[in-house]
DNA sequence: GACATGGCTGCAACCGGTTGCATTATTGTG
DNA sequence: CACAATAATGCAACCGGTTGCAGCCATGTC
């Protein structure tokens, strides 16, 4: 079917070790010699076979990428990021989608990994033992997650949450609320450390409401919590549980952000037509999608296990419509 | 490094052979040995790979999946419903982003090309012919294209615009208008043949208006052209051109649906957000990324080129928020 | 003129599996 | 009991490349 290396090698008189090294080394082959290699290889239209090629040299020129669900919005940035800064280092990423299923993500480690020279992997369902075990005969990048021993990527989502909770201090807010995500998540807690590291420094009245769902649902289900604390100001785990809280909020006749104003996390809102327009922090998923291939393929150059590397990125508050001054200010004390 | 063949039958003191068949067929092999090849191979922690298995068999069981951008909330659904389809088949799909740019589509095809057995091709943005001269070594599937000698799986648009303008006739709209897509596009072009079909039947008057961009840029420019043609009834070439029109009628004065309503296409916006909520052509996305993996592997498993089939797959019309009756109805005639 | 040097190419083993064929042991049949 | 059929396993070639080693030739050097 397609021409191999020895259909090129008997067209154009060589051996085919003339013909490999034609593209894997062309160095070392005469220059006439290799002009009429590739003149023939061109005629029959020869790629070099990748597989075949990495069952000798052990380098696929791929990466894996793991996410858990290509669906949530806050994924495709960084993906995208990933492959183009990939694709200018001569790599390919083969993404998987895990489905949010952990017993999924283990398969699909264990079969990309006999492909690819290195796995990334996106906000892991697995434990980190699992991890851990399955890391060990490929390089692995985490992002958003601490695994020992293993390079890693954070958002430092803990200073957007001291961003946020300072800007509503400074909108005049004393009472607020933070409605936290799930309860094993390494996000949510260094937001709540954060946020009340905050309120503490000014004053602040901080109310932990959680934990919660990380989706729209949760946000919705957080509404009566809200209410029932008082508070005029919040800070939602994510952007879809912020949209689910001002559903609910709505249904409850309150107003966003006349009444309450509220904060997202992620940026992922996508569209002009959302009333109100979030304000939110801003993750630098493109960023974390080329560190994790930079650390990634450092990794992979390595001939011993390298020292695993941690990089934290900044984020940061954007400030729409979704924030104001509380109903009436209180000039306290 | 990983543990491989010869290693598992060292330790379970057979041939390599009867390791092999351990693996893929294993009703060749005594139960008993059998039994002590799996233990061996469970105790090394051995898997088979796939790569090198790929080299004789010419079976990979990949598939790749080529979409012009993940970031496309039209995209997610159809790529997980593929690859969890592909999954219980025994096949991994590999999911690669051309950015929208055709170059990048071509390099990204021949380099899948020798990974996997089959291609599934999203909104290509190559050329038919240049799709053509690449479908020669490997089965493609296209999805949302017509590609002579290609099994194709398209979604019925026309069937959606139909129900659509039906639908705002029935509202009591007269004056309707299409908003239509880029020119190239296979989809803009079957909206406004159906469109124009549905209008000539119930007496409506129809304005084209573009192309556009399918972008919300696009509605948004797009708002103009709609006030000047004086209709009380809008189609959209999608969800995205929606919502920039939406935007744009705003910025103008009229209200959505009170003075215009409008209908997108695709049903990507997320969120209970959105004011109003936006009435709809559903696509079958997700069916779609089922249908292509079947028609795939089918093509896959002929052992000649398989005669190209043709799917059209049904769409819906979701009714929400943003279509209403016209602000006054006049009877006609 | 003998010999070392370097450039280029061929040879053959190897990567990790699969598979047609040969070999041997076992069972069934008349 | 002889012979055929069947089951289980080993042997070795092969898939499409890569690479260490050896051989050849043309130079350069003394």
């Amino acid at each position: 079917m397609a021409a191999t290396i020895r259909d090129v090698a008997r067209a154009s008189g060589v051996h085919v070790s003339t013909v490999s090294r034609t593209f894997s080394a062309p160095h070392l082959v005469n220059t006439e010699t290799r002009n009429r290699v590739l003149a023939a290889a061109e005629d029959l239209g020869y790629r070099p076979n990748r597989a075949a090629r990495a069952l000798t040299t052990g380098r696929t020129h791929n990466l894996g990428l793991i996410v858990a669900d290509i669906a949530n919005p806050f994924f495709p940035p960084l993906i995208k990021s990933a492959q183009a800064h990939a694709r200018e280092r001569d790599y390919h990423v083969f993404v998987a989608d895990t489905d949010e299923d952990p017993l999924v993500e283990e398969e699909l480690i264990q079969t990309l990994t006999k492909q690819v020279d290195g796995v990334l992997l996106c906000s892991p369902r697995l434990s980190n033992r699992a991890i851990e075990r399955l890391g060990a005969d490929v390089p692995f990048v985490v992002v958003n997650r601490r695994v020992k021993g293993m390079s890693t990527v954070l958002m430092d989502v803990g200073h957007g949450a001291r961003l946020a909770v300072a800007h509503l201090a400074s909108l005049g807010h004393r009472r607020i609320g933070l409605v936290a995500g799930p309860s094993g998540s390494w996000t949510s807690g260094e937001m709540r450390e954060a946020a009340a590291a905050t309120a503490r420094e000014a004053g602040l009245d901080l109310s932990i409401l959680g934990p919660n769902p990380p989706t729209e649902q949760g946000g919705l289900a957080a509404a009566g919590d809200v209410v029932k604390a008082g508070v005029t100001g919040v800070l939602a785990y994510n952007d879809m549980v912020a949209i689910g809280l001002i559903e609910g909020l709505y249904e409850r006749g309150l107003r966003v952000p006349g009444d309450v104003s509220v904060i997202g996390v992620d940026d992922i809102v996508p569209g002009r037509l959302n009333r109100p327009k979030l304000t939110t922090v801003a993750m630098p998923t493109s960023a974390a999608g080329r560190t994790a291939v930079d650390l990634l393929l450092q990794a992979v150059g390595a001939k011993d296990a390298a020292t695993p590397a941690l990089t934290t990125l900044e984020t940061s508050l954007v400030v729409r419509e979704s924030t104001a001054p509380p109903p009436s200010i209180e000039r306290s004390s």
